[in-house]
DNA sequence: TTTTTTTATGCAATCGTTGTCGGTAACGTT
DNA sequence: AACGTTACCGACAACGATTGCATAAAAAAA
């Protein structure tokens, strides 16, 4: 009583197992009653096709990857949520991979995926991949790839992404009405489409208001701020500018936290001292302490696009395609972390 | 040139497909020089083998399913890493599959990852799951099972859970000495293994120190508090009881944010109103406001024991094994939340 | 009754890989 | 010269499912 296959059911029936094939498939060439008699086995069996067999037939298996940095970042579980509510609406199962930051495990991760043949891959890069010729390859072999959340420039496909300008413009504005005009900016690596973005948000802002752009504010930290040295370094390099910021404008949640950490641990107060705004999907940033001020990704919205996106293009591969670039808008929620204290500054 | 095959190869060199595979695999039978053709030949052509077709073949697929409530949990996302920390080095690829603590969806991924010819699986069971065929099943197929975290009390297999028992006894004694005396315990559903050992640590802290038990003060939220309106109500309760408790002892992160998002909805201070130990795998509790004090799980290393304890299983399917129930001590951290005021109780 | 058409089914190939079996040389042994 | 070994290699089947083609029987048309 092992896992029942379609040539079990055509030895009890009696039938060949082509038969039995096209019974289950309902073919108008199968005779009623033997459809009947074939359906009725395969239920009360609990036939199920096996999808590998399938797979190996078909060149394909109904599933999609997703290939992403860290679980354990709220911002790509949320996505997955996102992603996996398209995905099962529409028959395909969602295969997860981590890249930890490293391009080594994108690398692998892409490959494995490539070779069980999933229908298509759903990307955002690790802190480390600027070289993206392996997704290239595959995307000229037939696969359908769509990025999200941190997305290759060059590279010609359908792009999911919060809007980072906007968000880091209006994170950074929201500093500068709060009465702050020294604004510190802690980012991730430099080469990221999301870093870019946010960073010419945070530019703006402070262009917009007259205020100059302090380089030695901006500090970025490779490998998106997994490895917890680099990110102390940098903002306890800010601490102890000689001009030191009154606010800080931290880019990732991994960022926020050991920054909030910091502050605290070098005896500073936030806001009163250095207030602080987020790009975040916590979704306790309310009870920090201070609540954190936080610009918000519609993480779960971004995983859902993508994923429409990534399946129109699996399902309709022939289609002449124009590649859209979407941005979804993001949302600053004001709390403690920001608000101006009576402190007077400058 | 698409994804090269050994038909390929035995094309190009002229061989037999038979021939080509045995080179491969480096099989005595073929001539060294043969073998240093195929060998360079798929090198170059960067050959890999169809995973698909081995699955196939093999019946097996060298990956081993993961199936838990939520990702979007720090505890099992940690303990994916550990999983994965352990799978990778002995060669399995692994498969992530939430419940999101539906009896119905943990029923329709294990179907799928047995479908896709898994190796092994591990689970953590979800909220809703009382009823285990369908796991006992697939175990009398020959398909290996070990649950972490919240196990299934008869069912004979390797278990590997937190010391839940004595976790939640240091946390509730902490809270007693503290001076706290009316404590209240905020847990997950009744049937879960999690919450029954928790209960019983709760318990028996309370009676070592000779304080009674008050059922009123024991709130289960079913769906493993997923439902908030279900958190709400019970934290309502215990702050409206008429004895209102001085400190909640909480199971779980989502209980313990919702619980304390309303304390402070409600105008409470915690500790001085009500103090909170949690037990949370949270990186972030000590930024919360105030620190909580909490009892955390070594989610990676259960993660690692319970595939240890998979892997085994599945590459010594012979040998008599004796199941193991392993309990992994858990740590408290003390912090603000749970500190005694200086107002006097009682 | 014979021929044609329709209906229902089976055969065999296919996907990529490996195991079983068998075959063919080249060599050594008597 | 006859036979046995050994070293190498290929054909075939199998894993589970689908599908184009062939074909049997039955029905319809001639």
């Amino acid at each position: 009583m092992g896992i029942i296959t379609i040539k079990d059911i055509a030895k009890a029936l009696n039938l060949s197992t082509s038969t039995v094939s096209r019974a289950l498939r309902g073919s108008y060439e199968i005779n009623a009653e033997t459809k009947r008699l074939v359906m009725e086995y395969a239920e009360r069996m609990n036939y199920r096709p096996n999808p590998i067999a399938l797979s190996l037939k078909e060149n394909r298996s109904r599933s999609i990857g997703v290939i992403i940095p860290e679980i354990a970042n709220n911002f790509f579980s949320q996505a997955i949520n996102g992603i996996e509510s398209i995905a099962y609406n529409r028959g395909y199962h969602v295969v997860i991979s981590q890249n930890h930051e490293s391009y080594e495990r994108e690398l692998v991760s892409t490959q494995y995926l490539a070779q069980r043949r999933v229908d298509g891959l759903l990307v955002s890069l690790s802190g480390e991949s600027n070289d993206l010729e392996h997704f290239k390859e595959l995307q000229s072999k037939g696969l359908p790839i769509v990025f999200f959340d941190r997305v290759p420039q060059d590279y010609i496909t359908h792009k999911v992404t919060a809007d980072n300008f906007a968000g880091a413009y209006e994170g950074t504005e929201h500093l500068i009405q709060q009465g702050y005009r020294r604004i510190a900016h802690l980012t991730s690596p430099s080469w990221l489409s999301i870093t870019y973005e946010r960073l010419e948000g945070y530019k703006k802002a402070l262009q917009n208001h007259g205020i100059p752009i302090d380089e030695s504010y901006i500090k970025y930290c490779s490998h998106g701020g997994m490895i917890a040295d680099e990110v102390e370094n940098a903002v306890l390099e800010l601490i102890h500018h000689p001009n030191r910021p009154h606010a800080i404008f931290s880019a990732g949640d991994r960022l926020t936290t050991s920054c909030i950490s910091l502050i605290r641990k070098e005896g500073l107060r936030i806001p009163d001292d250095i207030a602080i705004v987020g790009f975040t999907n916590l979704v306790s940033a309310h009870l920090l302490n201070p609540a954190l001020s936080a610009v918000t990704q519609p993480a779960y919205e971004m995983g859902q696009l993508a994923t429409e996106f990534l399946i129109d293009l699996i399902e309709r591969p022939k289609a002449t395609i124009r590649f859209e670039s979407k941005r979804l808008d993001t949302r600053l929620v004001i709390r403690e972390s920001s608000l101006k204290s009576s402190k007077n500054f400058n």
